[in-house]
DNA sequence: CTGAAAGCGCTTACAG
DNA sequence: CTGAAAGCGCTTACAG
């Protein structure tokens, strides 16, 4: 009984156990299940015998046996760090990682995901994941340290997707922030606004330096004067906006709102919105709001929230691809060069969260 | 200049590498390097050498060719299903990711996550990984069909937390939710509760009827009279907390609401605090609410919930264990065999969202 | 105690 | 067109 059991769970059946059973060669069945190469004309009645014997056996080519053979494990592997505290991560990173197994799957590769607790303190984990297991990996939202990147071993294949520092010998994947927060801002002074906060995210990102730069050439376009003191940190979480808002506030003292908060993405954007309601101001009433991302919760608040929409989906299909590409190039000898960082285009995404000013009638005339 | 990048990158360097630069033989790194058994007596001169050599050239042992020589990846796997709008899947699957990854590092396995976009719909990709590349699989809430347990490859081991079926010839890693809803109902009692709404989880989900039997236990030890209209279908997401909560507010009329609501889980809690804030009822003045899991949410309510935890950390750390008991066992030969399901115990957690029902006066006297 | 040999399960040229 | 041979990079008995 027992017995049974265990003999059959013992081992998982090779090539030369479906030939063995079937009565052909080892190599006439891997020709028939997994030979692309060597199609060779295998009657189509011994075939079918093969096909099912292989499924009787639950015969399953051994993946490090094949990879050994071929040098490629047909994987491709996905780094994230799944720190505390970022439960919105989840959404953006589904949305890049949907992208990541569609087009996985359509080149036939299979992926992993590496998950990291933080990415300062386990780059050793990353590097230990580049033994053969996975051909190339995609780094999502990478922080790494300065010397961490050179530690990344050298002879494997990466693609990073909105890293915080350009990574050399990796091909960066970004979208064109600055363009839409210049969008943004360009948009609240078409609806009547001059006073616009910008909550920024964090220093030295690179990512948030680029947004804080589009929300300064838009002022500079409508020729409005830079006031440093409507700049001020909203980090990039709910939390962290909600208290952000709620210390300007608290700042600010009885002073009149700005008229519109632009904010570093949709998280603190949200967080924006419960302070101010916590406060008794309405928007847009009493002050426009908008985010940056257009994940689901720009969508679920009330009001929904005018954002800027990264074509996140599209971002992870292009890394597979390039990545796929990558290693192609560098193993038929082409060359193997990174070609510029990808910079992908936004997408204003207008709702309810903004209208003009308090105090100005309806319409969209006014700014410079 | 690129051609230095080039055949720099090209391979990864081998154990014959490192042995040819040392002047040494791949097997004599091999022990220095890897070697646990062959822990031959190197000259520790040799050693160093060997050492830095290896550090020089990046070695790093292929993972695939020392599966195949072993038989063993060091790697487990850990399924789980990241559909569509479960951002609270996150915290909770968090927890017990933390306790698998602390286990499995403890005992120098790696672990890699498999991610189905549902667990209908993938058995396929499910069956594709247990081709070598991990030794075990631990799967995370499967909701597996009853035909995708059969197809499972049955040389592989499993573990699954929180199955929604038993699963034949994996072993189960539950906790005792009947418990946990019955300690909740006693303690709603307790306090002075006889009309209690439960808002029960999913039909057919075997934790979900367990946690419902725990309500109705709890009722009958108290000899209150169970009443089909005091459940109803909660769903298990805030969203379906919050619309179950208005449906039911809306059929109820004027009638008086219910002295006590219980939710299948926190995120249904969550659902009902905002659908009974929405309606203007006071929680806990005009209503008691309690949840089940005890997540971040639970904490973040105002007022904080009363709930019930479950040790997800120890149960991933134990889902480790199990497996790589199981592992062990039946490469030595020893009776494979799987234990009876592991049961966690849970822990009522008493915060702010319970008191006695409105017209009562303080105190813990009353009922049976 | 240390090296040469065999083998893990595949694939890919290479002879028949 | 089809088999036998060699090899991917490791480890593990097995002789010296």
């Amino acid at each position: 009984m027992s017995s049974i059991t265990k003999t059959k769970s013992r081992r998982a059946a090779t090539l030369a156990d479906v030939g063995r059973a079937t009565g052909v060669s080892a190599m006439a069945v891997s020709a028939v299940l997994n030979g692309a190469r060597t199609s060779s004309r295998i009657s189509p009645k011994t075939r079918k015998r093969i096909v099912e014997m292989a499924a009787k056996l639950q015969y399953r080519a051994n993946a490090t046996a094949r990879a050994l053979a071929t040098t490629r494990m047909n994987t491709i592997g996905v780094a994230v760090a799944f720190g505390s505290g970022n439960e919105e991560l989840n959404q953006y990173f589904l949305e890049i990682f949907n992208g990541i197994l569609d087009a996985a799957s359509r080149n036939g590769q299979t992926t992993t995901v590496l998950t990291l607790s933080s990415w300062e303190g386990d780059t050793e984990r990353l590097a230990s994941f580049c033994d053969g297991r996975i051909d190339g990996l995609i780094l999502v939202t990478p922080a790494l340290l300065k010397g961490a990147v050179k530690s990344l071993p050298n002879h494997s294949a990466f693609v990073a997707i909105h890293t915080n520092r350009p990574l050399p010998g990796v091909l960066n994947i970004e979208t064109d922030d600055g363009r839409g927060v210049y969008d943004l801002i360009c948009y609240l002074i078409s609806q009547g606004h001059r006073r616009i906060l910008y909550f920024r995210g964090p220093h030295g990102q690179i990512g948030a330096e680029r947004r804080l730069r589009g929300y300064k050439r838009a002022l500079a376009y409508a020729k409005i004067p830079f006031d440093a003191d409507l700049v001020a940190d909203g980090g990039y979480s709910i939390g962290q906006g909600k208290i952000a808002t709620r210390e300007y506030l608290a700042r600010a003292g009885g002073r009149p709102l700005p008229a519109a908060i632009a904010c570093f993405n949709d998280g603190v954007a949200v967080g924006c919105l419960e302070a101010l309601a916590e406060a008794g101001f309405r928007v847009p009433g009493d002050v426009s709001v908008v985010g940056f991302d257009d994940t689901v919760a720009a969508r679920t608040t009330i009001p929904q929230l005018t954002t800027v929409r990264q074509p996140l989906r599209a971002m992870g299909e292009r890394a597979v691809d390039e990545l796929l590409a990558h290693l192609e190039a560098s193993r038929t000898g082409k060359d193997a060069r990174l070609p510029a960082p990808v910079i992908f285009p936004v997408k204003l995404v207008t709702r309810d969260s903004v209208a003009p000013p308090a105090g100005t009638q309806g319409g969209a005339t006014s700014a410079h």
